[in-house]
DNA sequence: TTATTAGCCGAATAAATTACCGTAAAAAAA
DNA sequence: TTTTTTTACGGTAATTTATTCGGCTAATAA
């Protein structure tokens, strides 16, 4: 047998991935003393929490209007034929481009929700053009976000 | 004299924030080799990126699905009077909602697009139902996602 | 009870972080 | 052009951290 048993994540395994989802970049010394362990054990339960695949990966918030994308938009996007061949095609091309922060097929109205960033108008309308133009688009709609309210809170760990 | 030029990021800065965007563990060590330099210049320019705003923060992304949050949806919601007292009720009271992932309020057709986070259609349900009940809310809409089709991309560092 | 397992601590060592200094190249001033 | 100043680099060394290993303890099962 190499395969271990799907164990339940106990107080400190939360406790960690609470404190990681919010400062991936802690030590492992200064975790392990936030959840009253030794750095061994504490290092254990990381690697653990990784293998097992709650933890996928790790990454810096940079701060995009510093970076040229200060400007972020909706876009719904509805296409044109409901075919498996169009929806692939129209995936696999959105994911290419570097401005669409997010993509989600979508139930409800129109078939998928695209999240762009953006410089200014300008960069706007030459995004938007590429995605009317993307397989199987019919029609789109934009929604200008004006103010984030709330962003990147991570996943609930304590309810 | 305390405050120091701002500086232009040149390719050595850039590919920086483009390694740790996508891997924000990464030792200072690795991350120097990566951009050709030694630890200590890399280091210093790691914090100067920290201290002038260009990095955020850093984050663990964990799987939503093995901790019970696998479902995502989108809510348009509207207010019903739009004075800023209201808006900023509103905001508050939202931003205090774990399940709330990400709140922007929009120009387009509606006032805030939220999206969420829960386990299940019952879980929605009773999401559903404290959106609703929050100050100013007059009307809703939700799109269920059924599929990611791209996340988490970062900002483009590289176009 | 006894064996087994799981999970912890602490020590030892390997590696990384971080501050400091000397140097060289580039930029600015003379 | 020459000198001065600044900037950014690499190397070194002290400190801190990561990582492995052995052994202890408590809970579980035989």
């Amino acid at each position: 047998m190499t395969s271990s048993k799907p164990k339940v994540l106990d107080r400190i395994d939360l406790t960690i991935l609470d404190v990681l989802q919010k400062n991936g970049r802690i030590s492992n010394s200064t975790l392990a003393q936030r959840v009253n362990l030794s750095a061994s054990p504490c290092l254990e339960r990381v690697k653990r929490l990784e293998h097992e695949g709650y933890i996928e990966s790790y990454g810096a918030f940079l701060n995009a209007s510093k970076l040229k994308y200060g400007m972020t938009a909706f876009i719904q996007v509805t296409l044109d034929r409901t075919t498996a061949d169009i929806f692939n095609k129209f995936r696999a091309e959105v994911i290419g481009i570097k401005q669409v922060a997010e993509c989600h097929m979508v139930a409800g109205g129109f078939d998928y929700l695209v999240k762009i960033c953006f410089e200014d108008m300008a960069a706007y309308r030459a995004l938007l053009g590429t995605i009317v133009e993307l397989p199987g688009v019919s029609q789109t709609h934009t929604y200008i976000v004006t103010e984030h309210v709330k962003r990147h809170s991570g996943v609930p760990i304590f309810d």
